[in-house]
DNA sequence: TCGTGTGAAGCGCTTCACAGCA
DNA sequence: TGCTGTGAAGCGCTTCACACGA
């Protein structure tokens, strides 16, 4: 049952460390933009918003990626977290939910620098079905089963209103999916081995709304 | 402004604590339209999908907001979450970025019973400034100041590209706004005492995806 | 009796400080 | 010399288990 790992490549990752990988990844790619080819632990730090000790123990989490006396090399970096992210090739993504919020997202250019292809949306509304968008047809959600498995989809955003969203939800979890971004406000019942990751916007407002409340103290971030 | 403090009602709040109050309003709020009057912490938990023990650690950094023998009543706890989050009178919210995104957010009815009203639009596009939408009119950025004190204006949502969020958060810092949820994919500076919370839709995914690999990996045969 | 509130134990993440290596 | 990689310490969050009170 157990594999022989070369370095640590299938060793526990923490949680909070995986979280930061797309950040790290964002500030790597911004340097690269500049033509920068080293960048240290305090200069990623920087970047990033956390320190040094932040980025070394996050980064040795993954492997040995650094040169001691140098720094990491930008590139290899690179290579290495969209690796390990599972992005060296386009994810491809389902769009469920063909609203505004869907349709705000199927006009974003900024996914494919990011890994990420939306190549198919579902909505369950007949008035849609059919809509050309960006090069894509709305279909019914019924028919999500074929196209997971025609376009390989790996991803789904979920962009349908609270009150749908369970059952787009298992109809996702039934064609396959085992990720799932839900901006509906309510919690989803998933299987054990399906990822979901909630993005509320409102909530995120209320939370910002605390921390207004105790204004007099110093701010927090993130 | 201090209130006496009764009970704890000023005491520090854990961060993770903060995060989960929205969710657990969200989930009384769903109870209250089922029209329960009274939810146990193993309730409330199953909803908010953690456990019974979390329930009452967080609710106990409030204050003592329960009835042993019984739960915690539904109504008053709504109110008593309202108030930490201090939306019982609506947060007054600005827009800034009239581009696909904000549209869908301006669009969307579901803040208001969520405690943010957004009140004015902004953009720095002279083609867009003068737009009327949802009751609103888009605004030249440079005004904001003069809109922020006039409305009172408290919090920000932030959709700009990437390239002009920078400028953006310096002109709402300067008009003296404390709390900014960011969704470009960028790092903002920000002084002290201003809270941002950044949104990055790519990075969810990005995350989500590098839970795919660790499924895949670790899954058992077949 | 039942369920909350809470000290204490458990656990994981962050920070520190320095050994190790280019 | 300079910076990474890492054990260890520090810290905060989660979970446990039970006293307390309606």
């Amino acid at each position: 049952m157990t594999h022989v790992a070369n370095e640590h490549s299938e060793r526990d990752v923490p949680a909070m460390t995986v979280q930061r990988i797309p950040l790290y990844l964002r500030c790597l790619l911004e340097a690269q933009g500049e033509r920068l080819t080293v960048l240290n632990s305090k200069q990623l730090g920087d970047r990033a918003g956390t320190n040094a000790a932040q980025v070394r123990k996050d980064l040795s989490h993954l492997g040995e990626l650094g040169t001691r006396g140098i720094g990491y090399d930008v590139d290899d970096l690179v290579v290495h977290l969209m690796r390990r992210l599972g992005i060296t090739e386009s994810r491809s993504a389902a769009l469920v939910g063909f609203g505004r919020l869907g349709s705000a997202f199927l006009g974003y250019q900024g996914f494919a620098a990011r890994g990420v292809r939306i190549v198919a949306v579902f909505d369950t509304d007949p008035d849609k079905v059919g809509t050309e968008i960006e090069g894509l047809i709305v279909t019914s959600i019924d028919d999500i089963a074929d196209a997971v498995e025609r376009e390989g989809i790996e991803l789904a955003i979920l962009t349908v209103p609270a009150a749908s969203a369970q059952k787009a939800c298992d109809a996702l979890v039934a064609s396959g999916i085992k990720a799932i971004l839900n901006f509906a406000p309510c919690t989803l019942t998933v299987p054990d081995d399906v990822s979901v990751r909630q993005a509320d916007v409102a909530a995120d407002l209320q939370i910002l709304s605390f921390h207004l409340n105790r204004a007099s103290s110093e701010g927090y971030s993130r």
